[in-house]
Parts: C-alpha cells; structure tokens; sequence
DNA sequence: TTGTAGGCGTTATCAA
DNA sequence: TTGATAACGCCTACAA
C-alpha cells in the first residue's frame, strides 16, 4: 500500500508532527531531522494524501467546469486557458461536458458539491436549474444569466452583432439574414441578434433571423442553411452566431454555387482560424474571459465581491478573412 | 457552514451511523426513521462528503487525463469522449494540459498522486520523465510509449500513412513529402511516417520528410510549408501528420498559387470536417480510442490485465474530401 | 526542538 | 432495528 505520515515518522525515527512540520516548513525543526525526514520520504516514494489534508482545512482547491462540450473549439480553448490558469494559481479542475442536457448538468452540479470543490465556472445553462440560486458556493458565469447573484463574464456580444452587420453592409450586402440559436433562452449571446437587428434597421431595411433547434447536432445547421437558401435565394450576406456555424454555410454556399454570399462568424478561435482563414469573424478575448472568470471566482471566495459589478463585459475585434490568392476563395470571386 | 452527518442525526433524532445508513442502503432501516432522514436531509440541503467517504475507502474515483492541450480538437474531441465515458461510470476526470513541457507534466503527475486519483490517461509525454516507471497506478498511455509495463492505445498509424500515401499515388501525384514531427520521439504516431516511407519505396521512388519542431506553435507549421515550398517548388502531393497542420498547407499553397497540389491530414475530428470538408484525411476512430482507454483502466484497477495485451491498435480509415461544386476548391481545379 | 491528542466527515464492525 | 467506536491520513493546539 501507499506510505502514509506514520511509515515516513517510523522511518525516519520521529513522530508524525515532526514529519509534518518538515512537510509544510512549520515551527522550528532542526537540520539533521529534516534531512532525516526528507530521506524517508524519498525512500518510500511518499506523497502527502491532499484528501486528508483538504479534510482538515475545509479546502480542496477545486475549481469545477461545466460547459457544453469542449468539443467545439470555443469552449475547448476557453476550458483551456482556464485551466492554464487555475494550475498556475495552485487550483485543480473537474471538467464536465453537460452536452446542453438538463439532467447531466443537476447531476455535475451535484457532483461538484459533493467533492467540496472550492468553486464552480458556469458555461453551460439550462433553463429551469433552479438550484444555482440554492447553491453556497462561488459560482462564475461565462455568458450565461444564471441567477441574481452570480456575476457574468461575456464578450460584448451587442457590438459583435453591429460590427459583423456593418461589415456585411460595407460590402455592398443587400439581404442580410442573420442565424442563431433560440430567442427564448435568455443569454447575452442574444444580443448578438440585437446588435444585428438594430444595425439592419437603422439602415432602413428588415432584420430577418433564423433560428437553430439544437446547436450541438451538426446536422441542424446544415438543415437550418438549406433552409434558408431554398426560401430566401436572394441572400447576400449572413451573420451567423458562432464560426462552425458560419462554416456550414460557407460550405453550403459551394454546393449551392453561391460564390457571392458574405459570411461573417462569431467566436474567432485559433482552431477555426488554422481551418478557415478566409473567414471573416468576431473575435472574443478567450484568454481575458478565462482570466476574468477565473478571478472573479477567487474574489468572491475571498470576499472581496463588495462593489463589483455583476457583469463584466469584455471587447470584441472583427478579424477580416485573409483574401487568398487564386480563384479558390469564396471571398475573393 | 455546510451541514454534516451530524447535523443531520440531530435534526432527524437518530444516531450518525443511521444516516450513513440511509444514505447508503445498508442494513435495516424502519420506513419510518428513512423518512425522518431523508427529511432532515432535504431541509438542511445537504450533500455527503465524499472527501471524507473517499478517505475512508481509500478510493476516490478520479481519473487524471494528461494531454498536451485540449485546443487541439483531436485532444478536444479526444477528450471530451474521455469524460463522458468516464462520468458514465460514476468516475470523475482531473484536467491536465501540459503544453509539451517536461516541467508541467511531471508536477501534473504528481498532483494526481496527492490527490489519489484511481488512475491516470495519458496522451503527452516528454522523453525523460522516469517517474512513469514508479508510479504505483493503473495508467493508459494513448499514442505514446511511456514504459514497458504501461498499455498503449493507438490508432493504426502505420496503415494510415499507407493509406494517405497510397491516395496521393492515385490521384497522380509525383513528388510526394510527408511533414511529421521529430522523429527521436518514439512515439506510434512516428509510424505514420513508417507506412508513408515504405509506400513511396515500394513506388519505386524516394521518401522526404520534413521534420517540424514544435509541433504546438502554429507558426513553426507555416514556416515548415513555406521552406518546402521554396526548397521543393516541384512538389505536387503533401502527407501532413494531422489536420491543422494540412489546414496549413492548404492555405499556404493557396497563396502561393499552387491550386493542383493534393493533401492529406491525419485525425479527422468533427470540427475540421466542418471547417474543411474538402480536406482528404485519415481518420482515427477517436470515440473507439476514448472507449479503449478507459477500459483499459479499469481492467487494470480489477487486476483483469492478465492475458491482455499491452499495444491496442484501432482502425483507421481515409475519408475523401467532399469535391465541392465552383471554381472554389483547391481540390477540384 | 519535538511529541501527544483531538478533530476534519464518513463508514464498517461490533454490540445492544 | 439502532448506536458507540475506531479508523481513513493529515494538521494544529497544547505540552513537554
């Protein structure tokens, strides 16, 4: 079995306090003990049981993550630096991929209690969850209104929408559509739609918006996109809310021999940006939201939540698809 | 402060002992004091420590993942089947991303030992961690030798650089380099480069491949695509080891005019086939791979390793770009 | 400078 | 059917 504090004091010839002390650089220990005890642990291969410890203290330093899926390279490079940073601070990270589905994300959130984690990043939202306004604990949101007091990390999703629509106008664009998920669910990603709707009119023309069932079933999309190119074949430019998104209509729009059609993304990872360069997209700060969620979950558990807002709402930048040489670019024909 | 069984005990008249068993369906129980304890439970909203259950186990059902980064949607993907297998069989999954460094990867490996996980999967791995050799737990490695006692789970590599040489061949390619990582890391995915090697031999012709650095810098790819285009302008069909790293290739030889070149990657993950429908890979049956691996470790944990071998290999299979209609793709010019 | 004892929250054994 | 007790591994008063 694995060493405990007892074999490494036995080994060592001293009691279990002093090995401790040794451990955690307490109280007065004389050299020769603490090379005894340092000796004995190399010996053994010890390691200190954190469970015990975290027991005492009341304590683990566990962050929990409940997202949709780090499959879709947002949240994977959200979760990513998130937990770059969390490791940087001496925090370990439970991840959870919710998949969107009410009963996962009660039974994580249970989970999570239950193995004491010290706090919880949210960026995943079910309606109906009642039990984060029950939950006593620091609790983050990232682009999710969870409940009164639980403070919001997002992007600025309104002047997202304005600048993607601005930019489709500027490019001569007469028949925007816009493609989202469900108007319902009350999430600051919705005003992407707003920034759209309000752009499009202040421009004296029609929002028309288009919205996904299921996000996370690819097929939707691809479906959503037929969709809209049999009833509206006029369409000239789309803003669509996340870049896989945009990347389906893009694909679409060659099947379809659309070479004209605008697109326009939200979300600008690296990932899509490798695949995609031709994508013109909004860009969130990922790291800033990592780092911005992440602290604001350590302030709250030391308590210095006193006069901080409760969102906090970070810029976007549009990233121009690179123009390629060559007739092979939708963008450039 | 958060209740605890005795605060429940308290509440529901009854001794600590019968809450535990209540909660945990052990003995006899009258209908009536269940009642009384599941009461009390729900009142204070209470959750048992499973810090302290684990401690008394002595086990803890966390599984510790150490993968270079999940921004990488093979390790995103990769992943996130991982976790779901894992939550699926009520274990719970520590992230790790050691970025390729030698330095995270080892106090990763510690971490997890601190923190008593169950086991470990692996999928990075720095040459000269000896520490995998004492290491007292069920591991996994997946696409990495790590030590002879340790099982591998890999994709079948070497039949996949058959295969994405053997298309090159076919689609009348005569000049065909394969771009990989450093070849001293022994690593099964190295045999990628094997199968690549012997194909073009068996051609009758003469293997090159470019070497890369760093594999996790996006930069190095596209200055290891430029270098190949200047050094080899007669170049006509690339076998890139994975997909963002034939992303590269193709935009590269976009701007470079090079419409009739013909590339292949490796791993086909849902997102690149979104973004990159048009792109011809190999693809690893990454969901089989996240199912083995977990397998693997729980056999282990039950001392089930007696007659099973040590190198699982999956099958690949190369998946064609989707021809897209239009003066657009690189593909079909 | 070092050791003893009690407690962190839970469970299993044994006795009632 | 229920309860007291010791143990899981560690830490911190308090004592020596």
């Amino acid at each position: 079995m694995k060493p405990n504090i007892k074999d490494i004091a036995r080994l060592a010839g001293v009691s279990p306090t002093t090995v401790s002390r040794v451990m955690n650089n307490r109280g007065y220990i004389s050299e020769k003990t603490r090379k005894k005890v340092n000796q004995a642990m190399k010996e053994l291969n010890y390691f200190p049981n954190e469970l015990a410890r975290s027991l005492y203290h009341q304590r683990t330093r566990f962050i929990g993550l409940i997202f949709p899926t780090i499959s879709n390279p947002f949240f994977g490079e959200l979760v990513f630096h998130i937990e770059n940073i969390c490791a940087s601070m001496g925090y370990k990270v439970l991840l959870c991929n919710s998949l969107d589905r009410v009963d996962k994300e009660r039974s994580y959130l249970e989970m999570l209690q239950r193995n004491q984690v010290d706090g919880i990043i949210v960026g995943a939202h079910n309606r109906h969850i009642s039990e984060y306004q029950s939950i006593d604990l620091p609790i983050v949101a990232i682009d999710r209104y969870l409940s009164e007091r639980i403070p919001v990390v997002a992007s600025d999703n309104f002047q997202g929408g304005i600048l993607a629509t601005r930019w489709l106008i500027d490019q001569g664009c007469r028949h925007i559509i816009h493609i989202n998920g469900p108007r319902k669910l009350e999430t600051p990603a919705n005003r992407r739609r707003d920034g759209y709707e309000r752009t499009i009119e202040e421009h004296g023309r029609i929002p028309l918006t288009y919205e996904i069932p299921k996000s996370l079933i690819y097929h939707e999309n691809v479906k959503t996109v037929r969709k809209i190119f049999a009833e509206r074949p006029e369409v000239d430019g789309i803003f669509a809310s996340d870049d896989l998104l945009a990347a389906t209509v893009i694909s679409e729009a060659k099947k379809c021999h659309k070479p004209d059609l605008k697109v326009v993304g939200y979300d600008g990872t690296e990932t899509v940006r490798i695949c995609l360069p031709q994508l013109t997209t909004i860009k969130q700060p990922i790291h800033e939201i990592a780092e911005t969620a992440v602290q604001l979950l350590v302030a709250q558990k030391n308590n210095e939540m006193t006069d901080r807002k409760k969102e906090i709402i970070l810029p976007v930048e549009l990233v121009e698809g690179r123009v390629q040489a060559g007739p092979n670019n939708i963008e450039d024909s």
